[in-house]
Parts: C-alpha cells; sequence; structure tokens
DNA sequence: CATGCAAATGTTACAATGTATCATTTATTA
DNA sequence: TAATAAATGATACATTGTAACATTTGCATG
C-alpha cells in the first residue's frame, strides 16, 4: 500500500482530490479505447466523494442535487455497468450499492478484494486479501466441485463508528 | 464431517430423507422454546427438497405446487426470518436467495460458513472455513476498524455441471 | 461541411423483491 | 370458556432492476 488515494489526504482539499482520481480514470480509460463521458464521468466523481457505498437510486438523487438534471435510472444502470466492466467500480453485491475502486489512481496491480461494509451507516472499505489466505480459500472451492468467477469477498461489519452509537 | 446431511444418501430415498431431517428440526425448536407450526415446516422441508437456493417467490411457487394454496409473499418473509432466526435457513445475501441449514442434523457445531454459489444454477454448497483462515481475515477486518456482524462468506462461483455445458 | 453509422442516452412500461400496516385466525393460558 | 399472545392473511406500496424502442451525440468518411 502507501499510495492508495483513500489513505492520502494531502494539501488541495477533497474536490481536487477527485479531480486527481478523475485524471487517472481519464488516463486509464484512454488507454483502454473506451469513453469516459461527462455523465459517467459525474457518476463516478459522486462515488469517489462518498464515504458511503451508494445505491443507484441514491446516485441519481445525489447527481440531481449537485449537477441540476436527473439521470433515468436505465441510464444510471448502463453507466454503473460500464465503469464496473473497467474496474473503476464495484458493485458490493451483498447491499446492493456501489463503490469507487480504492486504487484508481495507484500503480500496483488490482489484487483480490475484501469489502467491509457496514450495515448501519454503509461505510466501506476495500482492502487486500492476502495471497495464501485467498488460496486456501479457493483449494475449498475446487475441493466442493466450484469455480471461482469474480474474486472479492464481501462481508457484512459495523463499523467503529457505528459500534459506539455515533449518529452520522 | 462425515454425518452432515448431504453426504449422507442412505436408503429410504428423498422424502424419508426430508423427513428425518425435520424431525431433527422440530426437536431443535422444542429444546429452543419455539414452534415450528406447518407452514414453516411446509417452507423447510421444500428448502431441504431443494438442491438450489430458492428465492421467496419461488418458495411460494414451489409450495403452491406441493400444498396446494399459496402463501402470500409478508407471510413467507416472516417464516423464512423465524428459520433464519433459529439457524435452520441461510439467506444468501449475494443472491437474494434461501437454502436449508447443510448441518441441521449435525450432532458437530456450526462452524462458519462459506457459500459458494453457482450463478448459473443457483446450487449451493454450504462448506466450512477452516479456523485459522477466518481468524486471518478477522485479523484484518479488525484492522482496519471494522467488527464482524454475521460470520458468513458467499462467493460467486459456477458449479463444474454448468462449466462443463450441461442444462439443468 | 454534409452525411451516415455506431455508441450513448432517454422514455416508457414493467418485472421482481421486499415491507408497513392493519385485520384475522390460531394457539396458549388463566 | 374468556382473555391474551403468537402467527398468518390482505392490501397497498416502496425499492431495485430491466426490456424494448426512440432519440441524441460523437466520429469517420467523402
Ligand atoms: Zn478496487
Ligand atoms: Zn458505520
Ligand atoms: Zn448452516
Ligand atoms: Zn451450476
Amino acid at each position: 500500500m502507501g499510495s492508495c488515494q483513500h489513505e492520502s489526504e494531502l494539501a488541495g482539499g477533497v474536490s481536487q482530490r477527485i479531480d486527481t482520481i478523475i485524471n487517472h480514470a481519464e488516463q486509464h480509460c484512454k488507454t483502454h479505447g473506451v469513453r469516459l463521458t461527462d455523465k459517467r464521468k459525474q457518476l463516478l466523481s459522486v462515488l469517489i466523494g462518498s464515504e458511503k457505498a451508494l445505491s443507484a437510486y441514491e446516485l441519481i438523487d445525489l447527481c440531481k442535487a449537485e449537477f441540476g438534471k436527473a439521470i433515468p435510472a436505465m441510464s444510471v444502470y448502463r453507466m454503473l455497468q460500464f465503469l464496473e466492466d473497467e474496474r473503476l467500480v464495484h458493485k458490493l453485491n451483498l447491499a446492493n450499492k456501489y463503490v469507487a475502486c480504492a486504487h484508481i489512481s495507484c500503480d500496483h496491480a488490482h489484487s483480490v478484494s475484501q469489502f467491509l461494509i457496514c450495515g448501519e451507516c454503509s461505510k466501506v472499505d476495500e482492502i487486500s486479501v492476502p495471497k495464501q489466505v485467498f488460496a486456501e480459500l479457493e483449494k475449498n472451492v475446487e475441493e466442493a466441485g466450484f469455480h471461482l468467477i469474480t474474486p472479492q469477498l464481501e462481508i457484512n461489519c459495523i463499523c467503529n463508528d457505528c459500534k459506539k452509537g455515533n449518529k452520522h
């Protein structure tokens, strides 16, 4: 770790931090020959700016609040699919919510991720699963006659703040 | 392992196997001072008899087919909640589906479960997570400032049959 | 620049999943 | 048996997600 965006809150404030990540995302898309359109960029920036995982309809509300115009649900789901395919966003199936990848600006490879999802406030942390832990899990999966599809662990948690009874 | 219901297909056929498990479930409920009503028993037996995880509405359809009368969705969700609380049934959040616990008839304690869910055919296997693997995961969760709620891992897989292209 | 194509987005109508609320039935207990 | 609590039913609705078709936008080519 060390260069992950969620750990570096340097001078410049939140909006500049978002811009930096968006720049990385644009570079990523250029490299992959796909287009990060304005709408897709709006969605992504809202997700990057959010501490919590957001549902598709929460995203719609936030986009409307921030950019003035409501994006139809159908379009939002399509854009989320695009961002997921590009690995800029992760869908959390446990919660039916979406988060920006925590490693958009990192240069290190994207290893197997484990998502810790607070059931109270939807705060999410994306951490890496140690290689040998994951290898052990995978071995058991194969022995049971299954094969992994999306190597991604999601776990229902409660965060420290919510455990202490803090309101948000 | 060794005495788990899903590994022992002795003489007597499927329906007797289901009866045996239901008997264990009734004993469990008696011990815990709760009631395994007829409706709850119907739901549970349909789940036990199913190879696949079932959605609430699939359960409604199967109950109607088998017992003649449709159970309202509201009631089904309440009964599923009851069965979940009694640990007779597990909800798979990844798939929004339900499975009977694979260990209702086992005498050994119910350890941390990992559910392998085939995305094609919804076949599910409930296997145990090795203690030390789970301990490692939990350590990382705590270090990230979260606490586990429901120690249950769910992973999107594809089963051998579906991988080979078999239809069901 | 005009034109034509493909990608992206919008619109409408719906399907699927889940719940809040209040009414009714069933079981337990006094 | 009457009172009480637990379980189930009925209705209406909220949330999440998608299919099908229309429209707009970006881009290449003549
Ligand atoms: Zn990521
Ligand atoms: Zn929290
Ligand atoms: Zn179980
Ligand atoms: Zn399968």
